[in-house]
DNA sequence: CTTTTTGCACTGACTGGTCAGTGTAAAAAT
DNA sequence: ATTTTTACACTGACCAGTCAGTGCAAAAAG
């Protein structure tokens, strides 16, 4: 058999129909919710047929559980680069926290749409893919929650403070910035956007430095 | 006109038919979407007939918008008391954003569902409501942009803020942190949340305290 | 070489169910 | 007397999922 060896060693056609499927779900998801949208408009926008996805998935919710565990997958790996290329270069934790804020814009700013649908879906709770989009958050959240643990375990930041807290409220200032940033002033600069957080992190708001 | 029958403060009858409307729709909405909730499902949660829905709301979607009028509506006021009752005892910039967080907190205690909603409603684009949500939006992340203006002028804060990008990650370190703490650690307090996020405000991470 | 078979990827018309919104007449509340 | 609510049957659009069938290329058979 070994049939599909007869074209390029990569990529099969199957897997360039999902991809396609997933390129066109995820925009109109963030767009428009995913109730609202259907199966007919992901197809036609993928410039596939409404059969073809579904003999690529199982079902719509499949689609998209498969989308978020994809997506929130290239985060996380961005974020641990970002720490470990930190910890390497022998930079302190901040400096770690700084990386990872400019690897979540750069994240962001290169997929805005599933940033969207990610937030909008995070808190939503009876839905079928609740569970998954759990256990991918926390992947995430404790990449962050293991930095600020480390730099507490090393004494640079306070052992006061409260690691899972602090975590998903650097993750929440990211976010809503980049989204703002995406929404309402997108031809700022990610440098511009990435030195207003870290001013903001590094407590040098208040108080004139 | 007929201003005889109204009640001062006035709760009519249909008042109160469409409070509980709100309330049955704010919830089922937040936890399924506004596609995924059915008419239906929102007369039967708040115990009346269909057709008394339609008797108050000309359809779905302006029962909805009224809803997120209505709830953003509560929290600007809530920020803006916050941040005069600061001013007016004799508080700095600092404790008058400090004072929002809380107000922020206090409101999301209140109503979880309705900011899990604004959340998942707020960045997507195509939406009939869009419009309406960003008049809303607006409302409330002025006032902490006025709040940060203040304290630039004053020499409180650094002149080198960037104003709308501090604001908006302002406010989603306040909506992120505190969705979190509803959906995975509930039984913390209020007070224990609001600490945690002071000391980020203030930069009591790093350096010692 | 040629014909036939096999398996894969894809197609699109069709089905059965769902749901927003309507119409109406009667009851309840003010 | 008027406003508001109820109960319930109904419509028509819309949509997730199905299924019989197509095209194609590689292998097997003749």
């Amino acid at each position: 058999m070994e049939s599909s060896s007869a074209r390029s060693g990569g990529s099969t056609r199957r897997e360039a129909t999902r991809q396609k499927l997933y390129e066109a779900a995820v925009t109109l998801i963030a767009e428009q919710g995913f109730s609202a949208t259907t199966v007919d408009e992901i197809a036609e926008r993928a410039g596939v047929a409404k059969g073809t996805v579904y003999y690529n998935f199982a079902s719509k919710s499949v689609l998209f559980e498969e989308l978020l565990r994809h997506g929130v997958g290239l985060l996380t790996a961005s974020l641990k680069e970002a720490a470990e290329q930190t910890a390497r270069a022998g930079g302190s934790k901040v400096d770690a926290l700084d990386a990872m804020v400019r690897a979540g814009l750069v994240f962001i700013d290169r997929y805005p749409a599933f940033t969207q649908l990610y937030v909008a879906e995070l808190w939503r709770t009876n839905r079928a893919w609740q569970s998954t989009l759990m256990v991918v958050r926390q992947e995430a959240v404790a990449v962050v929650e293991g930095v600020l643990r480390e730099g507490v375990a090393a004494g640079e930041f306070s052992d006061e403070i409260d690691v899972q807290l602090t975590a998903a409220a650097l993750v929440g200032m990211v976010l809503v910035a980049a989204l703002d940033w995406k929404s309402f002033q997108p031809e700022r600069s990610l440098d511009d956007v990435h030195a207003a957080l870290s001013r903001l992190l590094q407590g040098r708001v208040s108080g004139r430095v």
